[in-house]
DNA sequence: ATAGCGCAGTTGCCGAATATCCATTTTGAA
DNA sequence: TTCAAAATGGATATTCGGCAACTGCGCTAT
């Protein structure tokens, strides 16, 4: 037994004359006929009342009928969906971010949402290289993370720029505006990253490049516990921009580090490079790409 | 796409490999791997990801699958069912009673629960005309009612023959147990059916044909009402045993009614003649039968 | 009352579509 | 390069739908 023949009984059901139901599924009658002797005999058991003018549903007719119902518009409905999906309307975006403060990142999800309404979000917090982990493994599609990537078994979008800001607490003397590397190399830095990751290996990088080091304290990665920290004079410590503008109110003093171009980081989406994506994460690069 | 398509797949997606999927299907491989392009070509996108030892399936491919397996259950479940309720295993058996008094007749529906356990029942009392009607109008499958009948469109099976009673206040005067018809002839009688059916009809034959006319004060089909009303001496009545069975308590005199053979009410099971009846009525008739 | 007519459904047969198989080629991974 | 898995091509078999003829039933008209 099958959808069509499911389809063919609805139809007789619903005209009471296999030949009416005929016209209906634009076809002859006779094979119409064939296919409901062909169901009577596979259930073994009669399905309609062949007598007057209308014929008859039996009570297995019924139940059959009634779940025919549902069986084909759950067909129906699965078809629709899965095309749905196909085409990037429907279906769940997992996506992990680093860093939502990212300039413009939530207009980009507010476009999206409203472009394909009936996507449904998955979205996680964590670090960049955890969350390049998640993506290796498949638990998420997309993520937004510091870039530099040491790997390169993933493709990589590169989002936006942004300079780092040298802070220190409002006890220390003030600079102008601008600071360079070798003002702050005596100042006890806690970097607000783990060791080996983007931003870390950002920082150690440029110093290096002008053959200093810096004066390490620690890292920490709770960026409201680090802004205390050096609230508290505990330690200075080099952050983003985008991270001064998101923890804003803090008694600290900012500055913009000069001398060198390099002390930039960048932020990218990434994604598994020889995988397929779902099409709702291709329509999500594509918009991000055009904005 | 149909039922057949949604099988090969549920196996692709199970077994992660068409080979071992067409294993599992019984069949070769190449036609396997036709039918799943031809599925992915119907809904315009992707559904495995054809790459690395075991393929992989897309978020499409996850979204049909699930779909597939409800959709195939269903349809496996709506088997089974119309195939139970079309051995009468399962489904409702609907019937109207007049007299549920019948001795005996809780026991057989005992019996068939017991045999047919999956049964729902949809039992209505009435007066017999009244389900006569509905079993004319398909409302219920079968009827137990007073006989006889006047019409010859039902199929009937008698079941039981029982004597009628006199009953009279106790302020009339005591005969021995029995009584001739007519000697209840000068007695004002209250009729307990309506005029035209079997119980009304029995007793008016059983006096003509005796050539004698009944004192007739009217007739009344509520069987308390009745009772009362002969308990206070408004009226006497005849009345078939099992009611009496049934309506035990009330103060009055009851006596066999004797000298005729005729004056017995029967009671039937019916059914519409030219019309299948569904397999659950049939064997609740079976049962009946042998009992 | 019976013959005849028409409608609805069934049966039988044929042609076309399509599902399956086998053999072979292509692809991708180790 | 080798091997396994999937895709392709061609042949065959199943089956599905259409057409024509037959049956059964109810209605009408003579």
């Amino acid at each position: 037994m099958d959808i069509r023949q499911l389809r063919y009984f609805i139809a007789i059901v619903e005209e009471r004359k296999i030949s009416a139901a005929a016209k209906r599924l634009h076809m002859s009658q006779p094979p119409l006929s064939q296919q409901l002797q062909a169901m009577e005999k596979e259930l073994g058991s009669k399905l309609v009342e062949r007598s007057g003018k209308y014929l008859e549903v039996t009570e297995a007719g019924s139940t059959l009928y009634k779940n025919a119902l549902e069986i084909t518009q759950l067909m129906e409905e699965t078809k629709s969906e899965v095309m749905e999906v196909g085409r990037g309307l429907n279906g769940k975006l997992t996506i992990g971010v680093n860093t939502f403060s990212v300039n413009g990142l939530p207009k980009v999800f507010k476009h999206f949402q409203k472009k394909y309404p009936n996507i449904t979000y998955k979205i996680q917090q964590n670090e960049s290289s955890h969350l390049c982990q998640l993506v290796r493994d498949r638990m998420i599609e997309l993520a937004i993370i510091r870039l530099p990537l040491p790997l390169d078994d993933f493709s990589v979008l590169h989002l936006c720029n942004e300079p780092f800001y040298f802070i220190t607490s409002k006890d220390h003397p003030s600079f102008n505006e601008e600071i360079s590397l070798t003002e702050i190399q005596p100042y006890p830095l806690l970097f607000p990253s783990t060791e080996g990751l983007g931003v870390h290996y950002l920082i150690l990088e440029a110093f290096s490049r002008i053959k200093l080091q810096p004066t390490i304290v620690g890292e920490c990665s709770d960026i409201s516990l680090l802004l205390d920290l050096v609230t508290a004079d505990f330690a200075a410590s080099i952050v983003p921009e985008t991270l001064l503008h998101r923890f804003q109110g803090y008694p600290i003093n900012a500055y913009r580090i000069s001398g060198t171009t390099d002390l930039t980081g960048s932020v990218g989406l990434i994604w598994l490079k020889d995988h397929s994506l779902s099409k709702a994460a291709q329509n999500f690069i594509e918009l991000i790409q055009n904005v």
